[in-house]
DNA sequence: ACATGTGAAGCGCTTCACAGCG
DNA sequence: CGCTGTGAAGCGCTTCACATGT
């Protein structure tokens, strides 16, 4: 039952997730035909997945929406609330910190940090920026267990640096640049600037593909997809 | 030369284009292996990666570092600039639309939407927060490709629909909910809460083994890892 | 009859190992 | 000799099909 969960799976449980929290306050069951067209997958891939948690449906029936929340917040430790410092204060680093501690999240933004003595103390949220020297206290104090890089670029792998000094072992990184960090320091990058590229990969290639217009192959307001 | 490029390859070419823009001016040359190190992935990936552009390398030098850049922009269709919309005027999209639109990274945000008549009118870097009505005008006229919604999640379905009314069918999705778009359509969710997920359970997993300690597993400040 | 859980087949990506070329 | 380009093996994820259970 607690198998190791492939990472394919571990990356759409908090899709399942939100579709299931989303659900109407009533719904009781649900089949996995049913979370896979709200998820936008397939039937089989819900089902191979809930098998993992040893959550077991019911044949005939479907999933218990009410149990399958509980097993899948258990499954990605969601049953407690971790803590998260931003680092950066820019226009990015506070619309996450605004965006990742609303209440219910599973986490709580304890600190946001920014290098610029100009910036420092500016209240955003319920907060107050800090600089960043004041990282290791506030992380220490608060029991901070993830960090968000959301700095320029030229500073990430400092700001990556203090973190892993404070203690910090999961990092989501938003700045356009590769960080390194010790073994067993996770890191997530999540990068506008390559989205767009792969956006551009695939208009390139559509409007190669016959259509000889400007970047627009698509003229075709049809079926609203899937459910 | 033109052979369909794999996905997983598609998604690093943008890894190994910001890598090389981040070379030293006079670098001329470079390895798969040292290529890989920056880009922290393995030699071989690299090598069968940019064997799909039909690049040659030179056997026993390595490859032309002028010459990758232009091959890999020119695979992602990066030697036009292509027209970036911006829905939602709140922090996060404030922070996109000048992250996005820098000048030389091949994207230019030709305009910023906004719901809310509060906010319409606002100046954002070189623009001007506009109402929603306006985006089939200035997308048809700037001939914009790429729509960004950085909504609240019950207004992003709404986005998506006047994004592709307005023509457009490649969408970056940083509303924390799916949305539904025709087929022909692409769509990439970037999602917070998703990746705060996916750390949160990398820390359970790892404080339940072994570590009894409130989720900092790591305690090594050993090696930077890799290069 | 309906829907889950699961072996097995299918498929794509990664890794390996080395031939080939500079 | 060094490094690329590439078949082949290895591995994980997805899909299929159906036995199982209600």
């Amino acid at each position: 039952m607690t198998r190791p969960i492939p990472p394919a799976t571990v990356e759409r449980l908090p899709l399942y997730l939100r579709c299931l929290e989303d659900l109407a306050p009533d719904r009781e069951q649900i089949s996995s035909r049913d979370l896979a067209a709200l998820a936008h997958v397939t039937a089989a891939k819900v089902r191979k997945d809930l098998a993992c948690l040893g959550t077991y449906g019911v044949r005939g029936k479907g999933y218990a929406v009410q149990r399958l929340r509980f097993e899948i917040r258990f499954a990605l430790g969601l049953t407690r609330e971790w803590g998260v410092v931003v680092v950066g204060a820019g226009n990015l680093g506070r619309a996450l910190a605004g965006y990742a501690g609303f209440p219910g999240s599973g986490f709580a933004v304890v600190g946001l940090f920014d290098a610029d003595p100009g910036v420092v103390g500016t209240p955003v949220g319920g907060l107050t920026v800090e600089p960043v020297d004041r990282l290791p206290d506030v992380a220490g104090d608060e029991g901070a267990a993830i960090g968000v890089i959301a700095t320029p670029a030229s500073s990430a792998q400092e700001a990556a640096d203090r973190l892993v000094a404070a203690g910090i072992c999961s990092i989501l990184n938003f700045a356009p640049t590769l960080i390194s960090v010790p073994e067993g320091v996770e890191v997530r990058p999540v990068d506008l600037s390559s989205e767009l590229r792969v956006l551009s990969f695939h208009l390139h290639r559509s409007a190669s593909d016959g259509a000889p217009s400007r970047g627009q192959p698509c003229d075709d307001p049809s079926s609203s997809s899937d459910s």
